[in-house]
RNA sequence: GCGCCUGUAGCUCAGUUGGAUAGAGCAUCUGCCUUCUAAGCCGAGGGUCGCAGGUUCGAAUCCUGCCAGGCGCGCCA
């Protein structure tokens, strides 16, 4: 089989290299194909007339004339006159190419071969990848906000590696410092309380539900024996069971971590006051009133940052600075992070940081994911982590299911503010797109039930004939397969898995549009129903594998 | 005051990095179930791309200035 992309790439790149006798310009632009929105523009489309035109202030579209006069004459000769119909120019400078209907078929072969491992690609070339996500602290249950990451990066993950990343997916655990003794404070308050000491609940407390609830666990265990116990018993028992939750909330949405990497550890290794004498040694940081400053301002952070405080206490810059470069020294050479929309104003100084190190800090991205407004119809529903009123990740999870929340989660680009809507969600039309494209899955499951062992298509999907695909929405569907791999390196190198998820509403759209009007199986006619089983087949496939990357499941029936 | 994000159809949002006639879904109006799942399908209407300039063959997209909303500007995380 020909390799249709890579043949239409060669006659662009020849076409491009012979411009330069017409004009002058050493090296053309890289030449990335597309396929069309609308089938009127062909099957293959570039842009690289208009590219050129752009670089070298040369009317576009004569550009693409000269290219194309050129590429009919070789279209016309072996091998390309076997895939190629025909090249044409359009409006403004677009060469587009019209492939052999034959060749639009080679697609089923290919999913049916490839299966799962359909439109994987390799622009990752194995980079060890580092994707931190979450990262909650353990003070509290995980929120709806929590929930938007962990799909997220979840999701981008699945991307990645299907992309050729080597990808290794961690969360940061905040085990240590201020937040943490303030949980221990707020629990011995609600400890005190339950046992009638007298008590004052402090000020910046934490005061949701679970704290009690974690304080009357202590109680039942240990009756009023624990009155004057440290601070850190306290600390250590309401962090342990707050992250068991996260842990098992994690687990049911559907998300598995690689890494827990425990701050508490990181220090005591001694790894902060590591990184802190490199950049000492390498002069970015200065004593000024009793405190240790990182001169962040150097590498363009609008101001110098505390890293020790003059209390001797690190900031949160300490161990993070010593956590990045943990990252690096494990050999990752790409990190991603995701981080809140309130962590913006973070991104300079723990880059400056990183560059302070020696380190290459062009490696990091930090993702900003916006935050989350829970709707309920009209009606917003109001989030204060702090006075403890809050919806949990769990709650969500429990009222519309794990497939539903990763999906809506998804929906948005990720600096998009997102309106969750719980009433929407919880709807079984197309309000909802996630059952629209589940539907999909499931009829063409039944469709093949249906057919039965005799009409089963098996390893001999290479040789059937596809001639009778013929009609309008059949050729729509083609294009959509096509299109798959397309889908998936744009969802990964944008780090965007909301592409995905419109690939598939739209495929999902091209299905139902032709099984309304035709039907698959039909007993008059075998060779038609045998090409359009291996279609619907295929469809089936896509939509496993693009759901699987977004982790939402695939259902047989509904 | 400074920084970041957002502003596109009545609503919720796309618009693949400056390209083809600005697109979906919902809502509204209108049709379609004796045949493989109606959680579905076929139509119709609906736009000053926040406003004003600029850059060029070409701008929703880039630049400048305004306007509106959200977030952030700690020796808190």
């Amino acid at each position: 089989m020909v390799d249709i992309e890579k043949a239409v790439l060669t006659l662009l790149k020849e076409s491009a290299d012979k411009l330069k006798e017409y004009f002058a310009f050493k090296d053309s632009p890289e030449i990335t194909l597309d396929i069309p929105k609308q089938s009127s523009f062909g099957d293959l489309a570039s842009n690289i007339a208009l590219q050129i035109g752009h670089r070298i202030r040369h009317p576009a579209k004569e550009i693409a004339h000269i290219m194309v006069d050129q590429i009919k004459l070789r279209i016309k000769n072996p091998p390309y006159c076997a895939i190629i119909k025909n090249c044409e120019v359009g409006a403004p400078g677009f060469i587009n190419f019209f492939l052999k209907g034959e060749c639009l078929y080679h697609v089923l072969a290919r999913i049916k071969k490839e299966a799962g491992n359909f439109g994987r690609n390799e622009i990752g070339c194995g980079i060890k990848t580092n994707i931190e996500f979450v990262s909650a602290n353990p003070t509290g249950p995980l929120t709806i906000a929590h929930g938007r990451q962990a799909a997220f990066g979840d999701s981008l993950a699945n991307i990645l590696k299907f992309s050729g990343f080597k990808v290794y997916k961690e969360y940061y655990l905040n085990d240590e410092g201020r937040q943490i003794n303030l949980l221990g404070a707020s629990i011995r308050a609600r400890y005190l309380e339950l046992i009638n000491e007298k008590t004052e609940f402090p000020q910046d407390g934490y005061r949701g539900e679970y704290v009690k609830d974690i304080a009357g666990i202590i109680k039942k265990r240990n009756g009023a024996r624990k009155a004057h116990a440290p601070l850190s018993f306290f600390s250590d028992y309401g962090y342990k069971v707050i992250l068991k939750d996260i842990k098992r909330d994690l687990i049911a949405f559907g998300v598995k971590f690689n890494t827990w990497f425990s701050q508490r550890k990181l220090t005591k290794g001694g790894n902060v006051k590591k990184a802190l004498s490199i950049l000492d040694k390498n002069g970015h940081t200065y004593m000024h009133e009793g405190a240790l400053w990182l001169k962040s301002s150097a590498f363009g952070d609008e101001k110098d940052r505390v890293i020790i405080k003059s209390d001797k206490a690190f900031t949160y810059l300490g161990p993070d600075i010593a956590y990045h470069m943990d990252k690096y020294k494990r050999g990752f050479t790409r990190l991603i992070n995701t981080w809140g929309p309130d962590h913006h104003g973070y991104i300079p100084r723990i880059k400056a940081a990183i560059t302070g190190l020696g380190l290459d800090a062009d490696a990091l991205s930090v993702l900003i994911i916006q935050l989350v407004t829970l709707y309920r119809g009209k009606t917003p529903i109001p989030m204060s982590t702090r006075a403890g009123s809050f919806i949990t990740l769990k709650e969500v999870m429990d009222e519309i299911g794990r497939d539903c929340a990763r999906y809506f989660f998804l929906r948005r680009k990720r600096d998009s503010h997102l309106d969750f809507d719980l009433e929407l969600a919880k709807k079984q039309t197309l309000d909802n797109p996630v059952y629209y494209i589940q539907y999909a899955h499931a009829r063409i499951s039944s469709i093949i039930k249906h057919a039965g062992d005799t009409m089963k298509i098996g390893a001999d999907a290479g040789h059937i004939d596809l001639m009778p695909l013929k009609t309008k929405e059949e050729f729509n569907i083609l294009r959509m397969l096509r299109q798959f791999p397309f889908a998936v390196r744009s969802s990964a190198e944008g780090y965007e898995p909301y592409r995905m998820v419109s690939y598939l509403e739209e495929l999902a759209k091209s299905f139902h549009s032709f099984y309304s009007k035709h039907r698959v199986v039909s007993q008059e006619d075998l060779a038609l129903t045998r090409a359009r089983l291996l279609l619907v087949d295929c469809i089936r496939i896509v939509i496993a594998n693009g759901l699987r990357l977004l982790g939402v499941s695939a259902p047989t029936q509904m």
